[in-house]
DNA sequence: GATGAATGAGCGTTCATTCAT
DNA sequence: TATGAATGAACGCTCATTCAT
């Protein structure tokens, strides 16, 4: 006998097991089959729940970024904000990989799921202004430099994060690395500021 | 009537319109039949080419790896090689975008397929090694951040041209910041010494 | 609109299908599109009832084996119960040819196929065995030769009606004219005993 | 360098190895690519030697046929001839098994190919008339038991022969066995001719 | 909501055959 | 003779989806 489970739990089942054969095989391993037998129910009562293919996808790509709001730092108007997603970011990398990967596959396909393009872009355009954010502050403390404009160095942090995201073994150190960049600039700014 | 070619380009171009399959379809798109179909001939005609799929996406990493070989600018010991490295890559991802992104599917597919896994691996360690060099270079010219290690920071670069080939649109400008920060570190540097 | 069939036996249709498959065309002959049309439903239905071509196989021998079954003369213990065991396979030859032609493509098929041998083994062994039970009776009563041993003499029976079973139409009087050596010389050596 | 071979040897070599793969697979598993390949040549160039699959095959059977000829022995008037017919054919099954394993495959295909079916009819024709001579001549020593006509005895014979192809390890005992009941039943017979 | 049966499009691959060289 | 390239039909099998129960 299968547990009943709450009216929800039954489709997050879905959506999580989707998730790990995306993150496992890619796009091209996922099928539906795997997918409702992983959950523990027949394939085609998962059409009760997802109508299409595609609205899993997009169910899973929402349960994907929702992987990091729970334990986000909240504290985004401290000095050191940037240095704590990037820390909080380099960290996900390393202990859940899976999570990245699939956001990996994810810009991949938005360029061939206008509702996946849609949902990425949206998501992307609200991380960016929050580096943004954190940027800005980071710069009044002198823990950026303050030649590098805000929105154009969100795409960079964004872009060393994905790009970190395929080695997630390196992932720490290099973003480490990434951090003594802005901050000895910083540094020596302030001090050479100190001087004058 | 059959069309008559030369002996092996053929070949190339099946190879060819897999990487434009990829490109825009992804590894998931990618179908024997629209291959050969692009290609101009049957698709069981492929087989003769190709043993299996997999052959024939072995053979797209090939070619799409080569295609940097024959435009990367050679003059490996010059002090601002890594400066005309990085110029190179971002214009890559600017004027051929699918490249990037047809090596992005790969670095995701290489998880699944061990063939791929080995070049991908074989490649991506020679540049590695190649940005390394250039990157030692740069450290003595104080164009590169001495307290930054060039093994870590070859890893860093390469994060960032990854990074940036999620988003040709704005790549030029991220990759110069990138830039930015590392002239004006040495430069302070350099100017501190001088101070000194 | 579709047919709707008590449970079973679509499967039974697949198989009896496969079955006028092989007789007609053999093995080489077996293709899944014209046992799905033939059993009325589309190929890939098929693949639901059955995993493989080999599952289909599988089940089409023992099909074809309890063809026997439920017209099998159950007085085993009855002085001429291999005459009737006879009787009943030359029939059989002669009626229903197919069964055993499909019986002789399976004996050639076991040697390709590990599964398909198990089957044959064992129920070669069964039948040897019964065989070789009523031989025994047969011997107390006269009815069979005591210099030949029941299982050499099993192995002869079957031998003889498998190659009977390539000439339908001379099968009857063939396999009587067998019995008529197994009697005659029975007879005889009763006769011998009386005289002595 | 292949060696050049006389004029018919390639051919040979051909339907030889159609021959052996036709054992080991069945016609099931015959491929001209494989035919071609075990011969050494390659696929097209075999149809320089065969026009078609048929006619390759048409060539294997009497290839097959052929493999008794040389070493059949030729004293078909001695009383014996019927025990050294099926001595050699017992032996034949044990020594060299694929050959009968082969024409039983042809057996069964006989009733697919009008061709194939007329070559083994007249081949059949031939074996039988000659089973039937033998038998005549035995039974006028009393190596054959008269009640049995020599045409249904040599259908017998080929029956016999063909079931015990089937199980090669007891082909010989088992042969052994069916001549002990025309040997006995006309010995006995003999003895009573000579008691009375 | 859950299931089993069914569908149809399509996939990678095979293979006998043809043809130009 | 021999080969490599090409063809087209067909094969076993997959998979998202539909539908009646």
């Amino acid at each position: 006998m299968k547990k009943k489970l709450a009216s929800g739990s039954r489709r997050d089942a879905l959506v999580e097991a989707a998730f790990y054969i995306i993150a496992k095989e890619g796009f091209e391993g996922l099928r539906l089959r795997e997918v409702a037998s992983k959950a523990g129910i027949d394939h085609s009562t998962l059409h009760h729940h997802f109508h299409s293919k595609r609205d899993l996808i997009a169910a899973v790509l929402e349960y994907a970024t929702k992987q990091f709001r729970p334990t986000l730092p909240a504290n985004d108007a401290s000095p050191s904000s940037l240095h704590e997603h990037l820390t909080f970011l380099s960290r996900m990398i390393v202990d859940r990989p899976e999570v990245h990967v699939v956001l990996r596959e994810f810009d991949l396909h938005a360029t061939r799921d206008a509702r996946v393009r849609a949902i990425i872009t949206e998501r992307e355009a609200g991380w960016r202004e929050r580096v943004a954010a954190r940027i800005r502050i980071a710069a009044t403390t002198g823990l950026w430099p303050p030649q590098i404009d805000p929105t154009t160095g969100a795409e960079l942090v964004i872009a060393v994060i994905k790009g970190a995201s395929f080695n997630p073994k390196r992932a720490a150190e290099l973003v480490q690395s990434f951090e003594q960049l802005l901050v000895q600039t910083s540094t020596r700014k302030t001090s050479q500021k100190e001087r004058s």
